[in-house]
DNA sequence: TTGCGTATGCAAAACGATTTTCGATAGCCC
DNA sequence: GGGCTATCGAAAATCGTTTTGCATACGCAA
């Protein structure tokens, strides 16, 4: 590779005056700033960004690191993570570090990044203080349960969303609907979980533990919807709506319904959030809570470039709100709309 | 940052006896070492990669480019990537790098990276050619249309595996059977349409171009098939079966014919490529052939290893298999076997 | 002639590590 | 005591860049 040296060479100048071109500070006579474009271009010269980093103690390069590098809710945010990157001239790495080792973390506090993004660090923090990592390297967080005052973050209010949607329900005249979804640590701290039992108490509706499905976390989300509604379909249908904390648990239920001979919107209504690609694939298509992916991700890159540079103004906390998207799979169970 | 300099201090030895500990060179008194080590653990010690690699003149990070950040087929690739690179104590950046401008490729030649894997560079290669690159750093390449013999690749054979879909379906009685798919850049060079006109061939059913359905890259997948399928219905339904080129095409054309009425697949059926995840999600499930997404990551890391180590014996194309996968959207059209 | 702004070269330090060489101590055995 | 091995420190070179200070020009105006 060639170096800021032989430009120098070809270009007939001495190394520091390359420099003086390449950053475009001092004096520099504009035929010798052609003469060195020109030797750069020829050889070809890229400035090495490891001599660079390491003498200017920054690298214009963050982490990110992701519960799941083939979840696609995780990777549309990444991709919002990487075109504000790019925008700004930074690069970022993928990692979907397994925490059981905590020394896989080394690799990320080696002095390559300037900061690192955390998407829903929740197991994570199981074996590392996110803390700890704050005191190494500037961070920034997407939460959607646990939220982090303490620390840089982006999150949305699920509790009220979720509110939102099961209130859209009973304004359809549902009375019995199904909550599902994994049961995070406290289901009293789940904000999804919340959001639905605000919107029953608001409309008088009793909360009815045997349409609340809670399951472990870390299982198969696709056989967890499926599998649920089975069971629930097995002691009778007692519902007419179902709320899944996600797409794919909707359409692990919606696909059991289906196979129960049950219509979906007709027969009961379905809801999922977080909107994937696959929510409008399905048939019929899925109403969910949009959860602006690509947005997150470019505000999580923008908290962190104003955390690198310093900015004192830079929010500790980003709100970004979530739609409401009705589809197909919604329907009214009033009789005066039949 | 704590430097190797601090840890030095603390443990009260020099400098060399640190390096000398962390490497395992050289002469080191037992005592000695568990001192240093306490010292670094005390400092929360990491040695600077960047240093490491100016010094070393290897990074131990590849650059990964894919077309795009936010599809999932390319992201299985990539995390099989990441699982072989971490297994190796390397890194990855990953880039969807927007090819209008070639100077975004400077930030990838710039020695942060021993090397790049390309993920389907076909768009990119009409702005570099790929032959540049790989005489600047080690290259490796995904590709399942035209191959690259002068590069290390890694292939799948689309051509034999679509070949095989195709008979299948031939098997179970179909005759009149719809190919449909992205043209690529000349229809006599896609290797899934060679496939399928192979078997027509070889089963002496002649080819039917109004059953070819070619439409331009660059277009949204999912429309491609909804709309080619409602335009081919519009002429009167004169086919048994779609062979689709990929899954998403696939979920377009079945909501098509669920749409107009036909079951799948009583009516018609349907087979894609890719084996997503959605594969097994719709209803019915949707044959399709699988590519070893993950294997296919492996592959190319493991390749790119091999000529970061300089092995000789490194194979210049890997060409991993594809499976028919046969799920509830396929069904003999035969009367016996009804 | 002096002084100043402009233009460039040269040299050196710094970033943090690796690697090698050269010494300086030890202790041990014969 | 000579020679060997084990153990450690000190120092230098190197990777390629940034940054600074200093020296050296030239041209032009005071």
């Amino acid at each position: 590779m060639a170096t800021r040296r032989d430009v120098a060479r070809l270009a007939g100048v001495s190394p520091s005056t390359v420099s003086r071109v390449l950053n475009d500070n001092g004096y520099v006579a504009d035929d010798v700033r052609k003469r060195v474009r020109q030797a750069i271009q020829e050889l070809n010269y890229v400035p090495n960004r490891l001599a660079r980093s390491l003498r200017m103690q920054q690298s214009r390069q963050v982490a990110c690191i992701t519960p799941s590098i083939s979840n696609s809710f995780y990777l549309e945010i990444v991709a919002g993570i990487e075109e504000t990157a790019l925008a700004h001239d930074y690069t970022f790495s993928l990692y979907s570090l397994t925490y059981e080792k905590r020394e896989y973390l080394d690799v990320v506090l080696s002095g390559f990044y300037d900061g690192m993004i955390l998407l829903a660090p929740y197991e994570m923090e199981k074996i590392v203080p996110l803390s700890e990592l704050a005191g190494r390297l500037p961070v920034s967080l997407y939460c959607d349960r646990e939220r982090h005052p303490d620390l840089p973050h982006v999150y949305v209010d699920l509790r009220r969303a979720m509110r939102e949607c099961t209130e859209h329900l009973i304004s359809l005249g549902h009375r019995r609907i199904v909550f599902m979804g994994y049961q995070f640590s406290r289901p009293a701290q789940n904000p999804r979980y919340l959001g639905y039992q605000d919107a029953l108490e608001a409309n008088g509706i009793p909360l009815d533990e045997s349409l609340t499905r809670l399951f472990p976390d870390h299982q198969d989300t696709l056989t967890c919807g499926y599998q649920t509604v089975c069971d629930l379909l097995d002691r009778g249908r007692s519902f007419t709506a179902i709320c899944a904390t996600n797409d794919l648990i909707a359409v692990g239920a919606m696909r059991a319904l289906v196979e129960h001979g049950l219509r979906v919107p007709d027969d009961v209504s379905l809801t999922g959030v977080d909107d994937l690609e696959i929510a409008s694939l399905v048939t019929p298509t899925l109403s969910t809570i949009r959860i602006p992916k690509r947005q997150i991700g470019s505000v999580l890159m923008e908290q962190m470039l104003a955390q690198i540079h310093g900015d004192a103004a830079a929010p500790r906390a980003v709100e970004v709100s979530t739609t409401l998207v009705l589809r197909e799979s919604v329907k009214s169970c009033l009789p005066s709309e039949l």
